[in-house]
Parts: structure tokens; sequence; C-alpha cells
DNA sequence: CGATATAAAATCCTATAGGATATAGTATTG
DNA sequence: CAATACTATATCCTATAGGATTTTATATCG
């Protein structure tokens, strides 16, 4: 019994044919304190105890505390000395305000980059990714959005990996990783009216028309943050 | 004889009156290799054994991980299972131009923002940061470069501090993380001419006029990035 | 002389143990 | 009853030791 609550660490199922594990054992560690990050299952601004860590995970302190220092790398968890590690803390108002600045002067520019670069296959690609989160099966309110979280994130990635900047596209993902969390929290149900939004990035794309792209993409940013911006009151 | 060339990684004098070490021994290791890093005394793509920087540092091994496993996260080292930790390699031409894109997509807004939020004791202080450029003492060339370069980019982040986006100015810090050391490598005298276009960028604040600072700022990044573009044939 | 196989060294990777510090709870005293 | 001092627990922090894997060197064989 002694395992009873201890996660499932184990690589994924080896269907390269290759023999060597892929995951060294602290990145696994990672994936998994990522993965309860990303879920919420770890509040923002919450304590992340090394203890509880190899308590539940199984594992010793050092390759979780260089977990811990890669996920303090890369802005996820925050570190006080003699204190101890603890999850970001909840994205402000002011952040939520640079970030879309951000994103208004990096991915309008994108959208037209990857207009003008648009070719048939490219464009299905695109398609099937915006296709995908026209389902509207799921009967969980939460769980709804947060797929289209996910896949609208996906969405706007592909159209970064078109635009052909990677730098651009991993500073946004980075940002993104943030957002993700923040978006969680106050799930609101408007995304109905995002899909139109890309039902119009699509146009443009599809007609290979670099402003009419860039100006759809500035209009959706625009709105995306207005509908998020009550979450604030 | 034992530390005779072990690093000293004692905390700054501690000039506040608290009793408390400031400094954990993990961020200790962490601001040594940072500043190997920096200074290229690791070179990028070279390997970084932790047993070597242990005899190094005199340390042991678990804060060093700790402390790589947060340059990881910062993307400044990379790991590669059962192989270990090596540096960062070397930038590489599309990711020169994919920088300067980002640069230029960025930079010339802020500085439009700066100008339009400026006032007397900022402007000093950004003409205290761009007048200790114009200090032409030192003798050593790779000395020179590399203080000119440095405060270049304090220069840039003052201008970044002013335009008012913390997440902007965080981006561009730490993707000028990278650059540094690029610029280090091929260091080129072409400094002069980077002085004068700050002192275009220095009168269009001293006027407030937003969009003279936002042309001139795009003028200084298009010739940095050609200045710099020689250093790859 | 070149290629393969074996052996040794270096290095990574993980686990355990103990000291140092902060936090929480309890008791004592004014 | 409130405030302070003290104790105990939890947690962080660091060091050491040993197993696993890769790399390098050496020797043997075709």
């Amino acid at each position: 019994m002694q395992n009873r609550n201890s996660m499932n660490l184990t690589d994924a199922p080896d269907t390269s044919g290759f023999i060597q594990r892929s995951n060294s054992l602290s990145g696994s560690v990672y994936d998994a304190i990522f993965a309860q990050l990303m879920s919420l299952k770890i509040a923002p601004g919450s304590r992340i105890t090394v203890d509880n860590l190899v308590r539940e995970l199984n594992v010793s302190q050092t390759p979780i505390r260089e977990a811990l220092g890669r996920l303090e790398g890369e802005g996820l968890v925050v570190k006080t000395h003699l204190i101890g590690y603890s999850a970001a803390p909840q994205i402000a108002r002011r952040r939520f305000d640079e970030l879309y600045q951000l994103r208004l002067l990096l991915e309008p520019d994108s959208a037209a980059r990857a207009a003008a670069a648009m070719d048939k296959e490219k464009l299905a690609a695109l398609q099937t990714a915006a296709g995908m989160m026209g389902r509207r099966e799921d009967t969980d309110e939460r769980l709804r959005y947060s797929t289209f979280a996910r896949q609208d994130a996906l969405f706007h990635d592909k159209i970064m990996e078109i635009a052909g900047n990677e730098l651009i596209r991993e500073t946004l993902n980075h940002q993104h990783t943030h957002f993700h969390i923040f978006r969680l929290m106050f799930h609101s149900r408007v995304t109905e009216e995002a899909l139109d939004e890309h039902e119009a990035l699509l146009a443009a794309f599809a007609a290979g028309d670099a402003a009419g792209a860039e100006r759809a993409m500035r209009i959706h940013l625009e709105r995306s943050r207005d509908r998020l911006l009550p979450a604030f009151e």
C-alpha cells in the first residue's frame, strides 16, 4: 500500500522500437508538476513543498529540486530562500493588459506573414485546427471551456508556425503558459463569438489577404481581451 | 591547498544590518555559472560537467543541479539525458534574423510610448545611461566593446522601463541574454555609429516626439542589425 | 593496417541522512 | 486576558555514497 497515492511517472509506450528510456527522472518529474500547474491541481500562489512531492511522486529530493529549478527558470514557480517554492501568483490586471499589448504587437504582423506564405495544405491544417473547436458536445461547462482554450491556443500557434518566426512563436507560447492558467480560473462562456472571429481569419487566409488577416487578428485579440476583462471586477 | 582554484561564493558584504544570509547556495551557484556564461568562460555549445563544478565551486551536486535546471528553464543551457548539460549553442543566422524581427516589432513602439511619457528626470536618467558610453578610455579593444555592449543594453532597457510595459521589458531582456553572448563572440569596432544613433533617439525624447522616437529606434535597430550581419560570413 | 570487442575511467543519476531555519503551538507571566 | 518566551514539528538546505550509463582507451583479430 506504500504507493497507493503515488503518481505514475512511467514514460509513454515506446512505439519507436528504441530501447533507451527517453526521459530522465527529473524530466518526468518536471512533466508531472507542469501538468499539475496547468490543471490547477496546484493553485496559483500556493506553496509547493518538496517533501510532499517526494511522498506523492515516490522519488527522492534531488530530481524534484532540479525540476523545480527548471520551472523557476521558466517563471512558473518562485523560490524564496529558506521558505521554499510556490506556484507563481495569479496574473494581475496590469500584467493582463501588458500581455494583450504584446500580443497586439506580434500576432497581427505574424498573421499577415502567414497569409502571404499560405498554400493549400497549410490552409487545410489551419481549417482542421479551427474546425475542431466547432464541436459543442461537451455538457460540462468547465470542461468545454478547458478544451476550447487549449484548441484556441493550438490555432494561434499554428498561425505562428506558418508565419515562420520561431522566436516569436516560442515567446508567445511561453506567455500563453501563464495565460492558460488565468483563463482556466475565470472560464467564461463567451466562446461562440471567438469562433466567428476565427472564421474571418480563415477567410482572409484563404484569400491570401495579408492586410485582411492582420486586421482580423487585431480585432480578434481586442475582442478577446474585452471578453476576459470582466474577470477582474 | 584543497581550495586553491575554488571560486568565491560568499555573498556581498552585508551593509543592511540584517543578519540573515540573503542568497541560498543554489542561488549563488546560479550566479557563478551565469557569470561564466556571460563572460564566455564557458563557450557556447561546450559541455558543462557537474563534477567539474563540484570541484571548482567546492559545493555538492544538489545545488548545482538545481541551478543548472534553472538555467535550462531560461534556455541558457540544454540537457541531454545521460549525456549531461552543455551551454546553449551559438546563435544561428536564422535566429539572428528572428531576433531583430522581434525587436523591430517591439522596440520602436516602446520608444514612442517612452517619448510620450517623458519628463525631466527620466530624460536625465536616459542621458546619463547614454553618456556613459561616450567614454573611450579603454585601450583594450575587447574590453571596450564588452563594456559598450553592456551599457547599450542598459540604455535600451531604460527606454523599456520608461515605456511602462514590464512584460515586454522582461521578454527583451531575456533574449538579450543570449544576444549578449553572440555580440561578445564577434565584437566589431563599429560602436561609434551607434552613439550617433543614440543621440538621435535622445533628441526625439527631449522633444517628446513620439513618432520621431519610433522612427529613430527603427533606424537604429536596422543599422545595428546590418553592422553585425558580416559576422556570419 | 583497420575494425571489432573488451575493459577502465569519467560522468551522470538517484537515494539517504543530517544540520539549519522557519512556523505553529503551548505554556507562562504580568 | 493579552503578550511574550519557549518548545516541537515541519520544511528547507546541503553533503555524501553508490548504482547506471556513456565515453574513452586498449588489445585482439581478420
